[in-house]
DNA sequence: CTCTCCCTTCGAAGCGCTTCGCGAAGCGCT
DNA sequence: AGCGCTTCGCGAAGCGCTTCGAAGGGAGAG
């Protein structure tokens, strides 16, 4: 900067004040400092202007897990955050998630990042209640149960739920299951999860039809279990809503029982992808703009980081329910 | 800092050996100043550091491209990355591949990160070309075809076509049809769409037996059209080995045709996972440790950082076959 | 023609840390 | 006792940038 100040015939404050525009610079100056840092191919030094302005102009995002075995939906909430902040001249730190909630102040206090983006969230979360001592800016995808003056991202995974079951509803189903998150999930008190339950058994209430709510299939492995289980003990089941990968268990379930679907059972998954249209049978199911949810959050955090305190932004947003071939009427007679 | 000087009784200097150990301390101050920064929960500012130091303690990781429909694998490279950073006290800077290459370059130059590692790497790339002009320390994820003096962590793709190609001639095929990577790709030079071919030709050539190339299949979309041109045109080609989603399509194409897999038609895939065992028939294919890779290409960089330099490290990992349920003997007779 | 006031520009003082060189003290020797 | 040597603590000079206060000059007003 030293170097461009003297080329330019200028004072190194005069070339900060054309880089950053905090004060009027005339047009004579302006010129000639862009074109000596044209011609040095000048680059600032970012750890040097954080130190001087206090802020680092990066923004930290923390993953779910160490053992991250992220479900598609959250790595598109990476890509688009990713997306966003490289557009608003921000960086991007990646995080694994401490065991330690009061590590995630860390990265703040110690000038890495000005702000924080947090998934994965938890109904009562102590990372929001370190962060909020703490006065440091934060974004979460997806929510607290108290949200008073938080800003968040959130899938409404609620809503999804009762559109299923009411697409399962208008096709005669009568009872509907619900293969929740994990146990440890619902137990750790994520909140995707409490919504789901609630929203199945108010649904259910509603539409006068039955909802089982399955919390404890982990992934694939004690699915299959468990959907056995169902089919032998609850005959009248006719439809079940998935969350995730557990819909393999219970495919294997119902072949081993001698079901088709949808012919003898009907699937909706509230978590569909890409990979939704590629199953045999095809998968219906509710599909999200993960991408812009993942880009939403940082440039809110931006914002904020930008803005003071402005009125928190709280967005849910809501997927769209595709219909494709796991679902279908409901069978005219049980046959188990 | 001061503050833990002033408190410990200390020079501000003899804090800061305490912490980075590059002098050595006597133990009755270094345990004054440990106190006192427990005291005072004090945190180094990490801008400050870099700044002084002229190192930021931190690596960046660009992303394939900005609308980042990442495969599965590659962002299971970013999990790993993370991982081996966060563990390394490093920390990871993530951003989108910039239009201009040269801009790769300007994260070092403006002293955010200390070294880069890349992804999704061309035979000739114009990133890595910079980045050696610049003399800044990069570790790839795949390869350039010149690779001299360059640390890279690889998918050995070539090993992949190669083996699948061997399992398919061992069930008796004798035509195998390759859906490499889409044509843009393939015409951009990178570099695991070219190796792929020239597995399937050199591997064919050996086994006597006829490996037809298909290059142009975009994911899913054409990928149906050219499947069902292959299955019209090539009548004795009984088995395809697939790159990545294009086995959808394959399979859209394959019921049309009224072929059973695998008893009609066998599918390999040389990017399998979680997935390849949901979905009817589960997928024969090639599963590779993603995150392994993605956590050695941190490693890596993080230890050249640290060591100046060393011989370069240059790591080709093998991926491992599992035999699932759309691999299959070869039709006695061809029925088309 | 002088007095203000504003518009530009400059100089200098940090931001929090690292690191170099110096000096004080302690050691084993002669 | 005096020597050189090592060990350890201190002070100060930056690292590259921001930002504040003040100085200089021109324009408009009195």
């Amino acid at each position: 900067m030293a170097q461009i100040a003297e080329r330019a015939g200028v004072a190194l404050s005069t070339v900060s004040y054309v880089l950053s525009g905090k004060r009027s610079v005339s047009e004579e100056m302006r010129k000639r400092v862009l074109a000596a840092i044209e011609d040095l191919d000048y680059r600032p030094h970012r750890p040097a202007r954080a130190l001087a302005s206090g802020a680092s102009h990066t923004i930290a995002l923390f993953l779910p897990s160490p053992q991250w075995r992220l479900v598609p939906v959250q790595q598109t909430f990476v890509a688009g955050a990713t997306e966003a902040t490289s557009a608003g001249d921000f960086a991007l730190l990646l995080s694994t998630s401490p065991a330690d909630p009061e590590e995630i102040t860390h990265v703040v206090a110690r000038g890495r990042a000005d702000g924080v983006i947090l998934m994965e969230m938890l109904a009562h979360d102590a990372r929001v209640e370190r962060l909020q001592q703490a006065g440091y800016p934060f974004v979460l995808i997806g929510r607290t149960e108290d949200t008073t003056g938080i800003d968040f991202v959130d899938l409404d995974f609620g809503a999804a739920v009762r559109t299923s079951l009411v697409h399962l509803a208008e096709l005669g189903h009568t009872c509907v299951a619900l293969f929740n998150f994990p146990c440890d999930q619902l137990d750790a008190g994520y909140t995707s999860a409490l919504l789901a339950r609630d929203a199945l058994e108010e649904t259910a209430a509603e539409l006068g039809i039955r909802g089982i709510h399955l919390p404890c299939p982990h992934p694939v492995d004690e699915a299959t279990a468990v959907a056995a289980e169902l089919l032998r003990t609850e005959p009248e089941c006719t439809a079940a809503i998935t969350t995730g990968w557990q819909f393999s268990g219970l495919l294997s379930a119902l072949r081993d029982a001698g079901l088709h679907v949808p012919d003898g059972f009907s699937i909706v998954s509230v978590i569909a992808s890409q990979y939704a249209e590629m199953l045999t049978p095809s998968l219906t199911g509710i599909e999200w703009p993960a991408f812009e949810a993942g880009r939403l959050a940082a440039e809110m955090l931006i914002e904020r980081l930008a803005g003071g305190h402005a009125p928190p932004r709280q967005l849910l947003i809501g997927g769209e329910l595709v219909v494709r071939e796991s679902s279908g009427p409901a069978p005219a007679a049980i046959t188990r």
